[in-house]
RNA sequence: GGAAGGGUGGCCGAGCGGACGAUGGCAGCGGUCUUGAAAACCGCAGACGGUCACGCCGUCCGUGGGUUCGAAUCCCACCCCUUCCGCCA
């Protein structure tokens, strides 16, 4: 959520920004809309300082024993109008709340301009793809045949876009969370976090899932629960409503959760494989920081995020996004892409954001700088470090053997009981 | 699921129709004292919004309604927390 007294002094400005992402938002309906109200409300609270005036009048009369009817009477019409311009009031502040929570955030002056992820700018490389000697297989086809994969199955169980993991494919599932939450904890100085799988519409609205992309999202039927689509809902919001010691500041937590994801509008894309799935696993870094610092906490944070790549050896690219790819909330993110040899490009495997204010005016978390002095919002930034399926995909493929085996990187060789390859079964 | 109790400012905790934005304590800030600090004492201190205004006004005592000239205080509904019972991993 943006600040409406800066909408207000700068409807130029937001315009423009708006269009740079490619939004259409009534900015103008906004602007008149906000004035209106702020004409009403001087109105009304004329009106109550003029009632509390008498109000108090009336119970000094009372005291001294003296008849107040005739000020009780005239103070009865006036309730009745306030009643009617309070309600006129809500109203309209309904209204401003739910446009200003439709707005997305502006994006940073460092995002590059541009409509869609064709525009987005790539910051680096690292890592060379490998040069297979053989037909290297798709994830989807290994996994079966090693039997660690069963999509089958799942859809019985389940439906599409669902997968069992079997043996050492769960076996890595499962390193792969310990490993990334020992990194991030034991070297980056990030706490953890056990969070709820489950929040409420108040922490989605909270982080922006809400109210715009209801339909991304499973909830649970006569509730206003749902299954979280990341971690970010519930880390971000742990603080919500709170006034932070700045001293305390920066904070960072990680977190392993599984995520839902309902994919509306996603039929027919990544149909195969554990790339794009309804419920996967990531392991999931975000900051609460002071304003001042957040884009120097966006590029450590993006460097946490890779160090899990360059660990387990997989080559991969930033890209910074265009202000056209930017998601509703974010101000500026970076995404970390995996090399995916099926797919013979780069696919996203981490996002890093920060959202500067915007997630922390619609959460309520602030801190002071000093004790007393003005409460500020902090910036709040989140990353995937990393999401484990695609994770898992990108193992499977790039460190694939002529003779349908997969090595295990070596990091990982501890969390998976000394195993150092994951073998075909027997016939 | 049943019963009881409770949600008040950064924290703890009084208040239970009018003088309450709210006693008191802790933490905070300023000062006196002190070589310095501590202690003691004095004073200042909430959040949000409106307005050109460090002034003025309004709102806020879990949330939403209601009663009243006037509600933290009374009524209704809901949410959350605690304890006990039942059930369960």
């Amino acid at each position: 959520m943006l600040d409406l007294r800066w909408i207000r002094n700068h409807p130029e400005e937001l315009k423009a920004a708006m269009k740079r992402r490619g939004a259409d938002v009534p900015v103008d309906e906004l602007i008149e809309l906000d004035g209106r109200w702020r004409e009403k409300l001087t109105l009304v609270e004329r009106l109550k300082a003029e009632r509390n005036e008498a109000s108090e009048a009336i119970g000094r009369a009372k005291r001294e024993g003296k008849d107040a009817s005739e000020a009780i009477a005239r103070m009865k019409e006036v309730a009745a109008q306030i009643k009617e311009l309070d309600q006129e009031v809500a109203e309209m502040e309904a209204r401003i709340k739910e446009l200003l929570l439709e707005i997305p955030n502006v994006p940073h002056e460092s995002v590059p301009d541009g409509a869609s992820d064709a525009d987005n700018v790539e910051v680096r490389r690292v890592g060379e793809p490998r040069e297979f000697d053989f037909e290297p297989k798709p994830h989807w086809e290994l996994g079966v045949s090693l039997d660690i994969l069963d999509f089958e199955r799942a859809g019985r169980v389940t439906g599409a876009r669902f997968a069992f993991l079997k043996g050492l494919g769960a076996r890595l599932e499962r390193a792969l969370i310990q490993f990334m939450l020992d990194l991030h904890t034991e070297e980056h100085g990030y706490t953890e976090l056990w969070p709820p799988f489950i929040a409420n519409a108040d922490s989605m609205t909270g982080t922006g899932q809400l109210p715009k992309f209801a339909q991304d999202m499973f909830r649970l039927e006569g509730t206003d629960y749902y299954l979280i689509p990341t971690a970010e809902v519930p880390v971000t919001n742990y603080r919500k409503g709170e006034i932070l010691d700045g001293a305390s500041l920066p904070l960072y937590y990680t977190a392993y959760s599984p995520c839902f994801r309902a994919e509306a509008g996603a039929h027919g894309r990544d149909t195969r494989g554990l790339i794009r799935q309804h419920q996967f696993d990531k392991v999931e870094l975000v900051k609460l920081v002071a304003p001042e610092t957040s884009y120097d906490e966006l590029e450590s944070l993006v460097r946490d995020a890779e160090s899990v790549l360059q660990k387990l050896g997989l080559p991969y690219r930033v890209t910074l996004l265009c202000s056209g790819d930017l998601t509703f909330s974010s101000a500026k993110t970076y995404d970390l892409e995996v090399w995916m040899p099926s797919y013979g490009r780069y696919v996203e495997i981490s996002s890093c954001s920060n959202f500067e204010d915007f997630q922390a005016r619609r959460a309520d978390i602030r801190f002071r700088r000093q004790p007393g002095a003005k409460a500020e919002y902090v910036h709040t930034l989140n990353g995937s470090g990393l999401a484990i399926g695609r994770t898992v995909a990108a193992i499977l493929e790039n460190f694939q053997e002529a003779d349908g085996s997969v090595t295990i990187p070596p990091v990982l060789v501890p969390y998976m009981g000394g195993r150092t390859k994951i073998e075909p079964p027997r016939e």
